[in-house]
DNA sequence: TTGACGCATCAAGAAACCTTGATTCAAATA
DNA sequence: TATTTGAATCAAGGTTTCTTGATGCGTCAA
C-alpha cells in the first residue's frame, strides 16, 4: 500500500516524463495558442501519426492533456489543471529552497 | 546550427528529464532544507553509493545541483537559478495557455 | 608511505523508451 | 453495405536509462 507521498512523487515524475521528450514539448507547444486535431499536429510536426499518436497517449495519461472526439476528429488540448500543479511544484520548490538560501552548512 | 528555439527545447526537455525520476525527486526533497553529502544521502535514501552518483550526475549536469568539495566529502545543494528557470517555463506555459482558455475551437 | 574512507566511473545486464510500418477500429460518406 | 478517413494500437527493432558490483582516484590519518 504505496503512501501518499509515494504517490505524490510518482504522479510528478510521470509528469516531469511527460514532458522530458522534445517531440512532446513541440505539441504543448502547439495545443498553447488552441485545441488541434491529431492531422493538423502530424502537418505542423512533420511527423508520423503512430509516432504522434504515441506521444499525444504520453501526455494524456500525464493529465497533460485532454482530447474530445468530434465526429472522425479528435481534438487535443491542454488541461489547464495540470499546468497549474506544474507551476504549484515549481513554486514550492522555489519557496522551500529560498528559505535556506546561502548554502547553508546544515542541520544536524 | 540548431536555432535558439531548439536549444531550448533541448534546454527545456534536459531539464524535465532529470526531474522525471522519483529517485532523483528524492535527492531533491532532501536537499531543500540543506547541502548534503553522498554518505548522507546514502543514509536518508537507503540507495547504494554508486546509484546516488549516477543521479547526482544527472541532476548536476542539468544545472539542478551544485557540489563542492571539503576535505573527503563532496557536498550536494540545490542551484536555485535553475529552480528558478524552471518556475519560469512553468508560469509562461500558464500565462500562454490561459489567454486562450475555454477550449477555443481554433485558429488553423 | 600505507591504509582507510568518500566518491566518481566503468562494465554488463535488465528494463523502459522511442520509432516505424502494419493492422485495427470507429465514424462518415457513397 | 462497402469504402474511405482519422486515429489508436500492435509488433519488432534500435536506443537510452537504470541498477549493481567492481575498480580507480583523491584526501586524510596513522
Amino acid at each position: 500500500m504505496p503512501s501518499s507521498k509515494t504517490k505524490d512523487l510518482e504522479q510528478a515524475a510521470r509528469l516531469f516524463h511527460a514532458l522530458s521528450d522534445q517531440t512532446r514539448l513541440r505539441i504543448i507547444d502547439c495545443l498553447l495558442e488552441c485545441e488541434q486535431c491529431v492531422c493538423d499536429l502530424t502537418d505542423m510536426l512533420q511527423a508520423g501519426q503512430s509516432r504522434l499518436s504515441f506521444h499525444l497517449k504520453i501526455l494524456k495519461d500525464a493529465g497533460i492533456l485532454k482530447d474530445r472526439r468530434e465526429g472522425r476528429w479528435i481534438y487535443y488540448s491542454l488541461n489547464p489543471d495540470t499546468i497549474e500543479e506544474l507551476q504549484e511544484y515549481a513554486g514550492s520548490l522555489k519557496t522551500r529552497s529560498h528559505a535556506v538560501t546561502g548554502g547553508s552548512p546544515c542541520c544536524d
